[in-house]
DNA sequence: AATCTTTGCTTGTATATACAAGTTGTCTGT
DNA sequence: ACAGACAACTTGTATATACAAGCAAAGATT
């Protein structure tokens, strides 16, 4: 199936400007252009171009034109990685717990995350993720089985859920926060901490072509983990 | 002059949920009844909902309705922003204290951060940024003097130094790392929040074109401060 | 040569309309 | 009581059109 035609002019003014057509600063073609190019209306470009702008690619001025920003992300708190390369890369060892791999039917915050119906069938997982033996994450993840009807198939001590959803499902968006929390005891005791002690918190969603693919609530010590970026103007 | 309709309709519900009318999760009008209710096209309406919903404040489900996300701030991780923006953005007003301005001899840990000699000569500022009269974020900030000489001639309360910065020395690269941490008894203080309550704390360098500028460690309350973050892949 | 006006382009805001797709509730038939 | 169909509601995508506001270039005037 065909994506949206805004979709289709983003992905292409994403293209051009990630070939080097259009480096920091250049102008990028109007609504109009666009619009006579893409076969569609003014308002159909400039949704395209109004996202790139919410997105920080494009910056735009009234009566000047838009302009490819020049910020570019870097780094892996910009990026979606997966745990289990993160720690590798780190020259550490990795280890995982499966504690949790069952289909429910999910509740309303659930549905509203993932975009499905209250009740709809999803997968859970809960997985404990280790560094050196210690533990650095708690994942907790619901995926639409709509779209990844064998991810609970799948054996995830032999992969991560990232690393599987990756393959059937590639994402094409994600979208997180970050918050400082304090967890419940439970919680505490999994990741081998004080109760007191803050933890970084983690929601991600995720999406792929075919939509809402994954969402996944990440819990880490915050004396064992912090995230990192590197932005880069060019 | 009025404000142009869209923005009524965001600030209409932004009181709303503030207000709690809505609370977390709570279903908000749909496009049509708010287009009734303001006496514009339904498209105006959506325009309302859809920036709420970039801004995190809403989330939305094709079939099912538009909801109250979560209420509290959010940054953007993927740009550098200023503070006093971000707070104006979400329809708030800002305050700041200017707690501290000096020249003071970097110590070893600050030199590293900016890449100066140890005893070289730095600005350090101190400020406490509210939204609408909470504190959200205490900024303690060294600035590399001989690249920005005139730093601590400015008037914060006028500027932040996040604007001052980025006249006088563009940002051309930045890093930045989050933790979550629990804070000393003079921070919880001046955050008005409980010692044990957890904080984000993000270090961010920045540079520019003449080298390292700035070095800032920003503390934000867990309870009312969270990252955000979009990405998009192709 | 300088200045002013006009024109053409741009983005910004807005409305009306249409159809697609998803969800939920109601009604009917078994 | 249950299942299926249908209606009504929702958000999602799209087009056409109109006017406002800003900017820059070209042309006219001094």
């Amino acid at each position: 199936m065909a994506a949206p035609k805004f979709v289709e002019i983003k992905q292409h003014l994403i293209a051009n400007i990630e070939r080097g057509v259009w480096r920091e600063h250049a102008k990028v073609p109007s609504e109009n252009a666009l619009a006579g190019e893409f076969g569609c209306s003014r308002m159909t470009a400039r949704r395209a171009l109004t996202e790139l702008v919410e997105q920080g690619v494009l910056v735009r001025s009234q009566g000047q034109g838009t302009f490819v920003a020049s910020l570019k992300s870097q780094g892996s708190m910009l990026n979606i990685r997966n745990i289990a390369d993160e720690v590798r890369d780190r020259g550490h060892d990795y280890q995982v717990q499966v504690l949790e791999q069952l289909r429910l039917p999910a509740d309303a915050s659930v549905a509203i995350a993932l975009g499905v119906a209250v009740g709809a069938e999803v997968g859970q997982t809960r997985l404990l993720h280790s560094e050196d033996g210690q533990p650095v994450q708690l994942e907790l993840r619901f995926v639409n089985l709509a779209l990844v009807p064998d991810y609970l198939e799948q054996d995830f001590y032999r992969q991560t859920p990232h690393e599987y959803l990756s393959q059937v499902a590639p994402l094409t968006e994600a979208h997180h926060e970050v918050e400082a929390v304090v967890v419940d005891a439970k919680t505490a005791s999994l990741l081998q901490i004080d109760q007191g002690e803050p933890c970084l918190r983690i929601h991600r969603r995720t999406w792929s072509r075919s939509g809402t693919v994954s969402f996944a609530r990440l819990t880490h010590p915050g004396s064992r983990y912090r995230l990192g970026g590197h932005l880069v103007m060019d």
